[in-house]
DNA sequence: CATGAATGAGCGTTCATTCAT
DNA sequence: AATGAATGAACGCTCATTCAT
């Protein structure tokens, strides 16, 4: 049992490690995916070597992050599934896993071009979507659900909801519950009939439309 | 309104104008906002200075697309609100302007972000805005729209579309309809009641979620 | 006839062009391959950017050398096939070649690795081959050649008799004519007999022995 | 006696030594100069800062492996000197010379920039020195030996050939015997008048000539 | 005006060397 | 004494932008 364990980093290494992340995390969520390693490595206030070290290039950084990403979800998920109704625990998860996505955008933006195929991303993406699986057809179950939609629309709706966040975050990063409701309400309406849609419209930015902007 | 007339450009030099914006269209259609601009020049047949005198840098030329892509959206909104019911001319519009940012990488993944103060582009988008309250307007005055639903959240939901096209244009180049019928059926619903969803999920990418790729 | 020759370059480029391969050459003969295309530019008195547009990597740059290497070569050789005997012809190439290979180091330290693989330095290269085979055979016809030694031999001895003159070129640059004489007398021996080595012997530098110091 | 004598490593150090100026020459000899000190730490199974502990630099380690060689190249010529006549001696010490330099790319390529100056090398270079220059007088005497031939050319001649056997180890590591003897010969002709050249002339690398490759 | 040559900061990455543990 | 984490200058190369021709 020891043989695969590695050995633990140093007290110091596990710190900066643990900068190199924070500061990636920020950096990533607030600037897209265009930051360079010497951004990261002055914002956590370490040399690039040290990045490099920690991760051997720009992609395995982006997936180191997109690890953690989805234990996150996996966590949310599982008390999603403990509602009690699937209208509810899909609800639940529709929601929270835009506001997650709503809150990052490096995991947006054009990170995962090819990144996260470490096995660790992959158990965790495998067992996120068996949980989805089943929250999705309680609801179906239910009658609660638009019908054909399937667990993997999940990933789809969440991620054009984050398109919208990344676009609002600087001046309203709540903007985007306004179109996530909207489009929840149209996969799985709420049990009580369509409310208003909260909130004001997003203004028109600069352009007729516009995915994510950089920089 | 002869105050605001800029001089003419001159016949070679609007010829050489059309040519850039010709050429930028079709590469950052075809390759995303990574083209360089000698691939642009080279492609528009002349010098890189030329490009850069009609435009002051990069994102002066993105928005310049802008303005052609406003004319096109007006057309599409004039026939739209020629329809005889407002919930028709509503979805026309709706399902149109999202087939239009679908087909055009380049205005999606990260093109506008100062963009297209050109006097031009206000005013198309001014009328635009016009027509769209209109249409969007005759779809509540018929109780067809989701109460709350605005003018101004058209754009937003035909963007949240399009960064869903952006991330399949390349293996599944109509797979945002799915999206774009299930966004347009929340927003204005179809006369009949609710069909099942058309077409299949688009499948997990790489990972959990994820914007627009770029190259 | 026009069509496939190149445009001229504009007489600044020309300039240009001139200032980096001036300055490639000294440096690369000064210090070996592991000049830096940065130090190449700064001696040319260009931007780093300048180089690249002329030569597409460091290795291109090399191979531009090497072409020019192989003409002056073939001029010696072309000079040296007309002397009268064989004997003569032989000794003044191999001498000359070992000369002008003593005189630069670039050509020698690692540089052609994979370079030079030009079509015009393949020709060059084919054409020299056949004049020194011709150089080779009238000295082997006279009886003046070391017994199966062939034209490819030449290269190598002009090589070894380099890795030589790399060692002292800083102090001694001309130390190496007598190995040179050493060795071209063992190829072909001159008409009279052996005459005593001219020169002294390179002091031992500072180990047993030594390849080519870079830097 | 004592005074030059430096106060031994302990144990644990000396052995640490060993184990990197083992892993040092395996790792240069196989592939070249361009090894990282972290790889000959890896190799040695000790960490870099053990490496930079012993020495101080990179240049320092290369400069360590040269009183190891002259170790072996004094052995060799002590055997040489054994033989009966100073013609078999010579050509012995030549020819075995040049095959140790033949075998380790590491002492060529660039290895021994400011090297050696440690006692111990000096001391073993004088003595090397000592037992060469005899067994060049005993040729001289023998009338063996080409007029005006010092004992110092000797590891000259030797790094001759050891830049020709850099250029052709990996695809014929014995290719460095045809001009190994070609200068033996020159130098100190077999007693029965000279034979045909041995082996295959080396075939044009890439280009006329080339020195060392590197990497 | 149009051209394309020139620029140089900046990219991702490496590695000799230093120093906290 | 030994370790290996940290450093940062430097590498080859790109490309948005400027400016001489």
């Amino acid at each position: 049992m020891s043989s695969t364990a590695v050995r633990p980093l140093r007290a110091d290494a596990a710190r900066n490690r643990a900068l190199v992340v924070d500061a990636a995390r920020r950096l990533f969520a607030e600037r897209g995916l265009d930051v360079t390693l010497h951004d990261v490595a002055e914002a956590a206030g370490v040399g690039v070597g040290t990045v490099y070290r920690r991760f051997p290039d720009k992609d395995a950084l982006l997936g180191g992050l997109v690890a953690d990403k989805f234990e996150t979800l996996l966590a949310l998920a599982d008390r999603a599934a403990a509602l009690p109704t699937g209208r509810e625990a899909l609800r639940e998860y529709l929601l929270g896993a835009m506001a997650l996505r709503a809150g990052d955008r490096s995991l947006s933006t054009a990170v995962l071009r090819a990144a996260p195929q470490t096995a660790e991303a992959l158990e965790l993406r495998a067992r996120l979507r068996e949980v989805v699986t089943a929250v999705v057809e309680r609801a179906r179950a239910e009658g609660a659900l638009r019908e054909g939609f399937a667990a993997d629309d999940v990933q789809v709706v969440t991620s054009m909801i984050g398109s919208i966040a990344d676009r609002s975050r600087a001046e309203a990063p709540d903007a985007w519950r306004r179109y996530g409701l909207l489009v929840t309400d149209a996969v799985c309406p709420p049990a009580g009939g369509l409310p208003p849609l909260v909130g004001e419209p997003l203004p028109p930015p600069t352009s007729v439309d516009c995915g994510s902007p950089r920089a």
